[in-house]
DNA sequence: GTTTGCCTAACGAACGTTCGTTCGCTAAAA
DNA sequence: TTTTAGCGAACGAACGTTCGTTAGGCAAAC
């Protein structure tokens, strides 16, 4: 019976579907079976469970980036960072979500941290980009800040419409992501 | 002076910013400069007031979608549909993120509805692409349905990072994106 | 082996505040 | 003279949070 890790887990999962300000303390503690004034036994307020939810998805994908492979040259290591990826977005919705989309409700100073490090996450896009336009494994002419984006962006929302039963297998919608935005 | 579009107008922009439930009555009023109460002189409820500005957005893809013109093949008419969806994004932020974002807080039947004019307004994406398939102005084994989510997911997401001062114009930025989409 | 004291987790009640909304009034516009 | 837009006060409900209390488990003291 770990209680505090089943609070934050429904809370990653309730701010996900519903929002942080469309999630009541009240809702969070019915989910887990608990009352409300009972939920402060494990965390110190709302908002602290806020930036845990959030500060974990931002781990996630500080991790997934160390974690991706170098290659054999840029191309590969593009590779490796969208299959993690898509593994941190569909291994983690609610956490991943939450760092997507609730990121605003967090005071200013943790926001300005979120931010930073999706910078320093999208950086490690560009670099790989770089490398293989540098090293011929992608178009030489290949912008790598447009790709960037254009990468996370169809990133992002993969968790939005992909089933694991559907017609697709993860590598396959790394490999049509690939190919989709680089050649 | 038109009251009632204020209202609705600076709906749209709090509702974008700060979310549905992020924003209250109160702030509402603030922003428009009448007091709460006031404002129930011009609206009926904020729920309505999330379903007008929500319905707005849905008019504006609709609308864009018959605006495009046929072109002479599928690639053609697929390039007018991105560009009309890029001037949708950016002119209208505010209903745009309120409908992308905030229907969930709608009552089912209204977020059904939304889910359907989503759906229809993709089909005329896949349409253009299969016909573009067809006609040789694309490869012919261009995946409609994958093509469409990873265009509209990219699409979609041009907002939060385009400036107008930037170093794309809009009509580059379309071309960037079709050419990343499709050769 | 029993007692004592402490700790944790949960409870139910209550706190002050804010929520969306309603109402009756006033003053200006039509 | 009737309509209208805005105001200010008030409504009940819900909000996040705190409080004092209780029950159970565990370890030290007796």
């Amino acid at each position: 019976m770990n209680t505090r890790e089943d609070v934050v887990a429904a809370a990653g999962r309730m701010f996900a579907r519903y929002g942080y300000e469309g999630t009541s303390m009240r809702d969070l503690g019915r989910e887990v079976g608990l009352l409300v004034s009972s939920l402060y036994s494990h965390i110190g307020s709302k908002q602290d469970l806020l930036l845990e939810v959030v500060a974990r998805g931002e781990e996630l994908f500080g991790a997934s980036a160390e974690r991706a492979p170098a290659g054999n040259n840029g191309r590969e290591r593009l590779r490796g960072l969208v299959a993690g990826h898509i593994d941190v977005v569909l291994d983690h919705r609610d956490e991943v979500r939450t760092f997507l989309n609730e990121a605003r409700s967090l005071d200013e100073g943790h926001r300005a941290r979120v931010v930073e490090a999706r910078n320093r996450y999208e950086e490690s896009f560009r670099e790989a980009i770089r490398a293989g336009a540098g090293d011929g494994s992608l178009r030489p002419d290949t912008d790598a800040k447009l790709t960037a984006i254009f990468l996370l962006s169809v990133l992002n929302a993969v968790d939005r419409w992909f089933s694991e039963s559907g017609r697709l297998s993860r590598r396959e919608l790394a490999d049509a992501i690939m190919s989709f935005a680089v050649r």
